[in-house]
RNA sequence: GUGGAUAUAGCGUAGUUGGUUAACGCGCCAGAUUGUGGUUCUGGAGAUCGAGGGUUCGAGUCCCUCUAUCCACC
């Protein structure tokens, strides 16, 4: 059940109730591909920095350890140990990040492994039965995601097959979630609005898509390339035509301006590797700006991360002695700064939130974009 | 002591029969990374080529002396 608590402009607060519990958003959902936040990230380090949903992807756990082993093993949330919402990618990403090991065809797309090997096959059921084992609270639908330089006609004809796919994932998804040993009936589906950067392919795609009863809506293939004027003009023009009382979800993105962007232009979900990622690279995130942990400048700096920050890296170590860490390639290091990525994410949305049911979003919008980009004392 | 070998950036190495600005890996200093292959990529700084002398239009490359290090043998 998805209830908007309060809007601003085009922003939405609202409230998305799932079988596995509630998420409050504006929401950023913590990346852990493999079922598996990396940088050494446990189940109680997810509650310490106020995760709500995870995110976890397809066809990496089809690949290994494999969807059946963890539907025997009753489902990825006992797998893992956790019990809060799960989304997971449908494998239409690796389509396109795997480019050159993969045939596209009508009846779905033919990988080479990228562990072993060995080929996959996988169309809009088999991804949706994967996830249906993997018993996770969101499966995403099966698409094709064409790159953002792609020539029109290709975009037409991937995002004609991307509507057709849907329909066989809703089906598929009926389905499965009406089957007598299936782990999470109540499994949600959300459909993936495609179209490059040409507007009226987008436009088309999401109205088509927002008449079919899914349970969100996501707007994926961007921020692959394009200028950010033009991932948030396709936002401008393609999110009106989702459907306002569902979920939005905009995929792989991004950057906490990105975010404020997308939260102004009425998304509600996030995902991104970037905080993860860049952790374990020693970028990290603060209110004033990136800082790159390696720098030589500090070397000296007892500081933590980020003054005032509440997490379990700034709580306790200082900008000197994680590097030290980070440079000596100690797991702590890449540990505490994902730590505090994830932390900073999860309190940005929160604060978002918070500035949402006061009713001043659009000023704290602004002076966050401010503060972030003065790069002052860092 | 005798014979042999080696000496090029912080470390490990390459460098044609002598020929412009001495190359590479690691390390160091920076930068990239958007539904994650703990990766990868891109820049940058850093060398009076062990020291001194000689041959030559020209020497990291050839010759002499010295120094240091390593190996073998008394």
């Amino acid at each position: 059940m998805y209830e908007i608590l309060k809007t601003e402009g085009n922003a939405k607060r609202a409230r998305f109730t799932t079988v596995h519990g509630v998420v409050e958003t504006p929401v950023f959902m913590n990346v852990g591909t493999v079922a598996a936040i990396k940088g050494a990230v446990a189940t109680k380090d997810l509650y310490e920095i106020g995760t709500q949903i995870e995110l976890s992807n397809t066809y990496h756990l089809h690949v290994r350890p494999g969807d059946k082993l963890i539907k025997e093993l009753g489902g990825l949330h006992k797998f893992m140990n956790w019990e809060k919402p799960i989304l997971t990618d449908s494998g239409g990403f690796q389509v396109f990040s795997l480019a050159g090991l993969r045939k596209i065809r009508e009846e779905g797309v033919t990988f080479h492994s990228h562990v072993d090997g060995r080929i996959i096959f996988m169309g809009p059921e088999e991804s949706m039965q994967i996830q249906s084992n993997l018993a996770s609270t969101v499966a995403m639908a099966f698409d094709e995601c064409p790159s953002s330089v792609a020539e029109r006609d290709y975009v037409k004809q991937s995002v004609e097959r991307t509507t057709r796919w849907l329909i066989r994932c809703q089906n598929e998804m009926k389905r499965l979630n009406s089957l007598e040993d299936t782990i999470n009936k109540n499994q949600l589906l959300f459909g993936i609005n495609q179209g490059a950067i040409l507007e009226d392919i987008r436009i088309d795609h999401a109205k088509r898509i927002s008449e079919m009863e899914l349970d969100g809506y996501a707007v994926g293939g961007l921020a692959v390339g394009e200028t950010h004027e033009e991932m948030y003009n396709i936002l401008d023009v393609t999110v009106p035509h989702l459907p306002k009382d569902k979920p939005t979800y905009l995929m792989g993105v991004g950057t906490p301006a990105n975010i404020l962007e997308g939260v102004d232009r009425g998304v509600d979900f996030f995902d991104c590797v970037y905080p993860s990622r860049n952790g374990r690279h020693g970028h990290l995130y603060t209110k004033l700006g990136k800082i790159n942990l390696f720098n030589q400048k500090y070397e000296k700096d007892m500081r933590p991360i980020e003054e005032g920050c509440e997490c379990p890296a700034c709580k306790m170590y200082s900008r000197a002695y994680i590097r030290h860490l980070l440079k000596a390639k100690e797991m702590l290091g890449m540990r505490l700064c994902v730590l505090h990525n994830l932390y900073f994410y999860n309190k940005l949305m929160s604060d978002i939130r918070d500035a949402l049911d006061n009713g001043n979003f659009k000023s704290f919008k602004n002076s966050m974009l401010d503060s972030m980009s003065s790069g002052e004392d860092l």
